[in-house]
DNA sequence: ATAATAGTGTCTCTCAGACAATATCGC
DNA sequence: GCGATATTGTCTGAGAGACACTATTAT
């Protein structure tokens, strides 16, 4: 190791390019409710590899501050950037779920993904053509995955970002994060009995909402959109934004019963 | 983008160096119980950056095939090879925590690292001294951290392995995995109140174990060793090897009430 | 009024935790 | 036997889900 460098004659001798180095990609499974249905955003790949077919959006973190894209601080502002190129808006909510890294999932070399799942409410959307991207496209969930073929391993992506979804929702509030600001209680509950692809008991989930903070009512406001429908009009709700980190209930939502978790059964 | 190409002749064309990419490592918080606590082991750091502060074990993933180091297939891959180079063991069990990336968490370049978690039975272990690591010792885990000074940001990655770890016990038998292969309740039973600094009430936990099919009873295995110890003795039991992903418990062990998981408070 | 939807009251059954009782060991 | 540890038995309170009931709206 020669002579005692100090860390300034250490960085200045230091080269970044003594290593060969895996690419680096951020791969969003973005999501909204759409026709009653969880949707995830998928794009249509322009160029090879997988020409054609589906794929997550995503694309290499920009780590060149010399070069001619926009230079991303940290892996959550890449994120934040594809999010928004693809979908001209930020996302309600954004949560890494793990990275994936081998040396063929890529066949042009040796790539990791860090992948990243969103929560938006489908009106808050316009979809942005244009870009690298040719063709951007809700596609529903079935399962733990689409039926459109996806490139590269985002089916894995996918179905891993699918399950973390599914698996928060039992125990926190993000459910929120796919409705508008405001919302009414029988709205929250369908969407959580669409992603739990259950019926969610109702006094049970009242209970739950009532005993935290995370949502609270806007007293005497009530919903007037889509006035042509029956019955008692609903209270409206909102989610609490401050204290962003307790976004948990004090306790699980169904299934308390086995295998909540397990892969297969 | 010119005329069009095969997929071969796009391969073939493709230049892997032809943007910037950011260094990938790979960083270990190793676990183990001894002395009745809760321990991590750490490196004292031989080089510079941080010269002489500790660090949570790790490097750089190999993907140069013709490089001299051994070639990572996976980040699972190279997660396992750091380990085995630190310890000379395998781990009972590792898992990856989250991933952390941006301009200046490493002074020499935008550097990301994945960070996972492995548990072991102190037992099994035998440090490996030597390569870049000038020293290796186990350092107990206080609160969500240690006391040593750590360089990078190894101490939010540490803290955050703890906490993934402190927060998986609660709904999995993992624990069983800091324990060697065969153990009596009680031995696992501390291990939980190590872990979740508070008193694991007996019953609850006995009847998790019976109706699980996670940990199995060696039916009239007794514990003989520390023959010295009174009282009566106790049942050996295993961690059910089939099965990987399944071990999941049922259901939560203490802490039904709020802020399970909250952050801070 | 009636149907439809929203929201509340109440009962029951399950289960976690408290605590007591029993079993088995070394001495 | 005695103290220590392990293991099992029983009771009770809290809370989730079932279900019935009330409230409010459009037609």
């Amino acid at each position: 190791m020669g002579r005692d460098l100090s860390e300034q004659e250490f960085l200045k001798k230091f080269d970044p390019e003594q290593y060969k180095k895996p690419a680096v990609m951020v791969d969003i499974s973005i999501f909204t409710i759409k026709d009653d249905r969880l949707q995830v955003l998928l794009v249509r790949r322009g160029g090879h590899p997988f020409k054609g077919m589906w794929s997550l959006p995503g694309g290499a973190v920009h780590v060149d501050r010399s070069g001619k894209y926009s230079f991303d601080e940290s892996l959550d502002d890449a994120a934040k950037r594809e999010l928004y190129e693809e979908t001209g808006v930020e996302a309600r909510y954004l949560e890494q779920v793990m990275t994936y890294g081998d040396a063929t999932r890529d066949p042009r070399q040796w790539t990791l993904s860090v992948s990243y799942f969103a929560l938006m409410d489908s009106s808050s959307l316009m979809l942005q053509h244009g870009s690298d991207a040719s063709e951007a496209k809700w596609h529903a969930i079935h399962d733990y995955g689409v039926r459109a073929k996806l490139g590269f391993d985002h089916k894995d992506l996918l179905k891993d970002a699918i399950r973390r979804l599914r698996s928060k929702v039992e125990y926190t509030a993000i459910a929120a994060c796919l409705l508008p600001q405001m919302f009414t209680l029988p709205q929250l509950k369908h969407v959580y009995e669409i992603l739990l692809q259950e019926a969610v008991p109702n006094k049970s989930f009242r209970r739950r909402i009532e005993d935290s903070d995370i949502i609270v009512p806007l007293p005497g406001q009530y919903d007037e959109s889509d006035s042509g429908k029956k019955g008692r009009k609903a209270l409206l709700y909102r989610y609490n934004p401050k204290k962003e980190q307790s976004l948990f209930f004090p306790r699980s939502i169904v299934r308390a019963e086995a295998e909540r978790h397990g892969t297969k059964k």
